[in-house]
RNA sequence: GUGGGCGUAGCUCAGUUGGUUAGAGCACCAGGUUGUGGCCCUGGAGGCCGCGGGUUCGAUUCCCGUCGCUCACCCCA
C-alpha cells in the first residue's frame, strides 16, 4: 500500500492546517470588510457545467467520471460555472447585486511541476448583478487590501488590467465572425506562450490569416491606453471603461498596483470586458490570481444574462510569494491550559476543572494517560500551553488546585472559583 | 513527452573499492529526579537498504528492468 497521497494532491497534517487556515482567514476577512457574503457549492457537479468548446486547457483538464448511475461528473476546475448555476436555479428572487465568496478545492489533471498540482483551494470573490466597473474597483481594491494585509507592497506586486472589448473591436474592424470572439481570445492568449505556427491553423478557421494576426499583434504589444484609442476610437465603451475604471482606481488609492497591459486577454472564454491578473513584480511565478468580467455566462446555461464579474485566488503561488518573502507565519498550537491529575483518584477531579476552563472558552489539553508529570510539562511545551494545571492531593482537599504559568515560572494555588 | 538527480530508521542523511552484527543527528520511550518543564547524562526501541530479476561462494553495494519522488525542458492557467 502506497501511504503516499495521489499524484499532486496534498495532506495537510496539523502543522500544514496551522499555515492553511491562516491564509484563509484573511481571504475570510477581506471577504467580510467588503461586505462578501460566504457560499459553497458542491466539488462533484455535472461535467456538462464546465465543458465548453473554445478550446481552453481547463476543459482539457477535467476530472470526469461516471457515477453508478451512469451520469457523467466532474470535480470543479473552477467555480464561476457553479455560482452560474446557483444564480440560475434561483431564477429572479435573489435580491441583486449580490456579493459572494467561497474557498472552494478545484481540481484539473495536468502534468506536475514546481508550483503546479492537480488540487488547489481558489478564493472566489464574485459581484453579481453590476454592470459599471465600480465593481470591477471593488474587486481589486478588496486583492490590495489582501496583499496589504499579508505585508506585501505595491513595489511587490503590479495588477495587471486590459478590456476584452478593445480586441471585440479589433476583431469587428477584421471582420472576424462575432460568434468566434471566445475562441479567438482564448487562442491571443496563447499566443505569448506557444510559438505562433502551432496555433496558425487554428485561427484561420477563425477567420484570421497572417496579415489579421499581425494586426492582433500589434494591437496587443501597447502598454498605454492613448495609442489604442487612437486605433478604436476615443469613444469606444473598451476604452471608456478603462478611463472610468482608473479614475475609481484613483480615487481608492489603488492606482499604484496597477498596470495597463493589452496583451492580457485571459485564457477563459467567458470573460466579455475587463480582466486583470496580479504577479509578482520580481520573481518569477505564474499570476497570482486572475479574473474578469463575463456578463453572458448565464444565458450560455440557457437562462437571461445577469452582469457579474469577479476572480479566483489560488493558495498555492502566493504561499511560494510571501515564503520568498519571509513573510509566511509558521504558528505554533493554540491550548491555554494543560489540566493534570497526580493521582488516578483524581481523574474525576482533573475532568471537573477541565469542563470548567472550557465553559470559560479556553482551549485544554487533559492529560488522558496515567503519566509522569515531567511528560505533562514536556508535552505542555510542545503544544505551546500557557499555563500548566496541577489538581494534586493535598490542594483538591482544600478545593484548589495549583496553577503555574509557564512562561513566567509563577505558582500559585487557586480555587475551582479562581480559575 | 525528453533528459538529469534521488529512493537506507518516523524525519534529514552518511555508508559499503561486493564480505561477519548497516550508522549518525533529530524525534520517540525508559531511567537519573516516587509533586514541577525547557538543559544535561545513561540506556532502549525502531531497518524486506523502494520492488523484481541477473551476475556472484556472497548484493544495501555491480548490471538490467520496474515503480515512486524530484528538478529542468517541452506543454500550459
Amino acid at each position: 500500500m502506497d501511504l503516499a497521497p495521489p499524484r499532486g494532491t496534498r495532506d495537510f497534517y496539523p502543522q500544514d492546517m496551522r499555515r492553511r487556515n491562516w491564509l484563509f482567514a484573511h481571504f475570510h476577512d477581506v471577504a467580510r470588510l467588503f461586505g462578501f457574503e460566504p457560499y459553497d457549492a458542491p466539488v462533484l457537479e455535472s461535467a456538462g457545467l464546465f465543458i465548453r468548446k473554445a478550446g481552453e486547457e481547463i476543459v482539457d483538464q477535467l476530472y470526469t467520471l461516471n457515477d453508478k448511475s451512469g451520469r457523467h461528473l466532474a470535480l470543479r476546475p473552477e467555480m464561476t460555472p457553479s455560482l452560474a448555476r446557483m444564480v440560475l436555479q434561483k431564477g429572479g428572487s435573489l435580491a441583486l447585486p449580490l456579493k459572494w465568496y467561497s474557498v472552494p478545492q478545484c481540481w484539473r489533471y495536468e502534468r506536475m511541476t514546481r508550483g503546479r498540482r492537480r488540487e488547489h483551494y481558489q478564493w472566489n470573490m464574485d459581484i453579481v448583478g453590476v454592470d459599471s466597473v465600480t465593481a470591477e474597483a471593488e474587486l481589486l481594491a478588496a486583492l490590495v487590501a489582501f496583499f496589504e494585509r499579508v505585508g506585501l507592497s505595491a513595489a511587490d506586486v503590479v495588477i495587471k488590467v486590459s478590456n476584452r472589448k478593445i480586441l471585440q473591436a479589433v476583431l469587428e474592424r477584421l471582420h472576424v465572425p462575432a460568434e468566434h470572439f471566445a475562441a479567438v481570445c482564448v487562442l491571443v492568449d496563447k499566443l505569448e506562450k506557444v510559438p505562433r505556427e502551432a496555433i496558425m491553423a487554428d485561427m484561420a478557421a477563425l477567420g484570421l490569416d497572417e496579415a489579421k494576426v499581425d494586426r492582433v499583434v500589434e494591437m496587443t504589444s501597447f502598454r498605454a491606453l492613448a495609442p489604442l484609442a487612437a486605433f478604436v476610437g476615443d469613444q469606444h465603451q473598451g476604452i471608456r471603461e478603462l478611463r472610468r475604471f482608473w479614475t475609481l482606481a484613483e480615487e481608492y488609492g489603488i492606482e499604484d498596483w496597477l498596470s495597463f497591459d493589452a496583451s492580457l486577454v485571459r485564457g477563459l472564454a467567458y470573460y466579455t470586458g475587463m480582466v486583470f491578473e496580479a504577479f509578482s513584480r520580481d520573481v518569477s511565478l505564474r499570476a497570482l490570481c486572475g479574473g474578469g468580467r463575463y456578463d453572458h455566462l448565464l444565458s450560455t446555461f440557457g437562462g437571461k444574462d445577469v452582469p457579474a464579474c469577479g476572480f479566483g485566488f489560488g493558495d498555492a503561488v502566493i504561499t511560494e510569494l510571501l515564503a520568498e518573502r519571509h513573510l509566511l507565519p509558521d504558528p505554533g498550537p493554540q491550548v491555554d491550559d494543560v489540566v493534570f491529575a497526580y493521582a488516578p483518584e483524581l481523574r474525576g477531579a482533573a475532568m471537573q476543572v477541565a469542563r470548567r476552563l472550557r465553559q470559560q472558552g479556553r482551549s485544554v489539553d487533559l492529560i488522558l494517560e496515567e503519566r509522569r508529570i515531567k511528560w505533562a510539562f514536556r508535552r505542555a511545551d510542545q503544544t505551546g500551553a500557557r499555563r500548566m494545571v496541577l489538581v494534586a492531593p493535598d490542594e483538591w482537599a482544600a478545593g484548589q488546585v495549583h496553577v503555574k504559568d509557564l512562561s513566567t515560572g509563577q505558582e500559585q494555588n487557586l480555587s475551582l472559583e479562581q480559575l
